[in-house]
DNA sequence: CTATAATGTCGGATTATCCGACATTATAGA
DNA sequence: TCTATAATGTCGGATAATCCGACATTATAG
């Protein structure tokens, strides 16, 4: 078990990261073309981020898991069944990010009612 | 708030990257020749990781995070990174994970009648 | 202090990336 | 459906990063 990591199995890995990482834009929607001024890189590389044939560096990973409201450890498949935070959470903190403070703050103490009514499940 | 990353942001984060990468291989008492064996990778290019001259990519950097048996969030920084977001919008993505499903719609409508309430700000 | 291991630095060969032009595919509207 | 347009995909060559060995410097043991 546990065997040293070939170069297919980077390959492997690198296509199932483009594939998360385009599941997240999608999700959000938004263009390659805005990911990309985002993260100042061309629009053709991000093509190739997405499928695979160009590496993701490390920064680029953490200011992507930013933008699509995902943990790095989600993207990168870090456990691949407990992931980061369910997509319907992420779907969520989008739609708060521009709220004012006060609609977020009356937002969390919703959210803390229906925590306590429930019992905080897992 | 939330300023568009620089180029010296990227050369920080890279440095503090490699400050992470160093640490943990230190405390499990491994060699650079080591770790870049295990990386397929040359041992100066290792030293150049470390010292954020050279860029990590993220398959590297997960291999790492299982040799050194540390989450990719934290070597990435991911907490210090999710303060991109604003502190109440990451607070409460993190209060609503464990909520139902059901819950997270209910939340979700919450929401989206405070935003039409005030007209989406930001 | 010396010997040796470990790490750091540098230059140029090697390899990956970048980016524009063009091709293909998805989407909206008549 | 057909068409216009947006979005994404593909390719080649200019550009930039990596790689790697030789040598320098620093840490550690004895």
């Amino acid at each position: 078990m546990t065997g040293i990591p070939t170069r297919e199995d980077d390959e492997n890995a690198r296509r199932r990261l483009g594939e998360r990482l385009r599941e997240a834009r999608k999700y959000l929607g938004l263009k390659q073309e805005e990911v990309a001024a985002y993260l100042k890189i061309g629009r053709t590389a991000l093509t190739d981020i997405e499928s695979g044939q160009r590496r993701v560096e490390a920064i680029e990973l953490t200011r992507l898991a930013q933008l699509y409201r995902q943990s790095v450890g989600y993207l990168t498949g870090e456990d691949e069944a407990s992931a980061g935070l369910p997509i319907d959470v992420a779907h969520l903190a989008r739609r708060v990010a521009d709220l004012s403070v006060e609609d977020r703050e009356e937002l969390g103490r919703f959210a803390e009612y229906l925590r306590s009514r429930s019992g905080g499940g897992a």
